[in-house]
DNA sequence: GTGTTGTCACCTAGGTGATAAAAT
DNA sequence: ATTTTATCACCTAGGTGACAACAC
């Protein structure tokens, strides 16, 4: 995931259904990064993998992102998918726009809170596996980039077309989705 | 102020401070257009001005503007001007996007509630005369056109300067503001 | 004649990876 | 040698009034 001083979006977005809520009690969904392990990563080129070479950054001062949504009824959460398209990461430790702050060459694993304001309050944290990645300022596998060109719409400056944008639309119907990472979560 | 089918913004944006609420209780603000007679007008060329012409179009189904803040607590809304700046008006009657809806040619004042979440719900309404203007889908008084040329961003393009961007800087500084209407109101 | 609609060029605002320069 | 930064062209997304065509 690219990483920049102003904050970048991540793509694809974070996103997530969830059911078993309580239709008029009051929510806040949270989203936290977790550095995974304390190491550094680099990306051996021959393996084409990443490769965790030693004791990594000290953890930093760490940031949450509150859905704009929140607090709001269970009724609202669960009308549809709950996007996390707002987050913003930032290498800039100095960073005051309230971005998610982390480490470039670290792997994170998104948490998800959910809140539920009651007379006493409950929080409740879970992850998704399938939503971890590494930090970078730079893509260092062109796979990656590929992909990310091939599916970001604002990416779309660089796609190299043999096929007009008519056709692409048609193709499209035939490749798996892949502008957000779904997840499903049921509450109890 | 124009009008579309598809839904026109209010330009200037209506805008107002408010004092005096509760900073932990839960308040919610609605605006919405209140049809000040019903007349249908037309704009008289020769006199500059605006002339009621008869009975007008009988009462719309009206819809309200919830600002997206709401609610949020007294302290939240205390911070700083309230911008309604994402308000849209249609002529579409049919209108299915949550528009408010307006006949054209029509006079209106916009009314702000308050609405305070207690246990008892207290819902306070008034409106600032200053405000008032009346819809149109094609403006009839040049000034206005180019007022609005003047001090909307959107309308740059129609600017035809004698003096470049940086120069029209230094004069704005000694013209009054003019893209939001801003008015007070002291909760009680 | 009068008012409305759809389309357009021209903006604001901001999200992309490429790239070269800079930093480490 | 490796990683980071700043800038850029190129997009998405959507807010302007002008204008010609249209409806009544």
């Amino acid at each position: 995931m690219i990483v920049t001083k102003s904050g970048r979006r991540m793509f694809p977005t974070l996103q997530m259904t969830v059911t078993g809520l309580q239709l008029h009690s009051l929510y806040s969904f949270i989203v936290d990064l977790k550095c995974v392990d304390q190491k550094r990563y680099r990306y051996s080129f021959h393996q084409s993998k990443w490769i965790a070479t030693g004791p990594g950054e000290p953890e930093l001062p760490s940031r949450v992102f509150l859905h704009p949504d929140s607090p709001a009824p269970g009724r609202h959460w669960m009308k549809g998918p709950i996007s996390f398209d707002k987050i913003k990461l930032t290498n800039n430790q100095m960073d005051t726009r309230g971005h998610i702050i982390v480490n470039s060459m670290h792997k994170y694993q998104p948490q998800i809170s959910i809140l539920k304001h009651n007379s006493v309050e409950k929080r409740e944290t879970f992850s998704f596996p399938e939503t971890t990645f590494i930090a970078v300022t730079a893509y260092q596998n062109h796979r990656i980039t590929s992909l990310k060109i091939e599916r970001n719409p604002f990416a779309k400056g660089f796609r190299e077309g043999d096929v007009d944008d008519e056709m692409r639309g048609h193709l499209n119907l035939f490749k798996p989705f892949f502008s957000s990472i779904s997840s499903h979560f049921q509450y109890s």
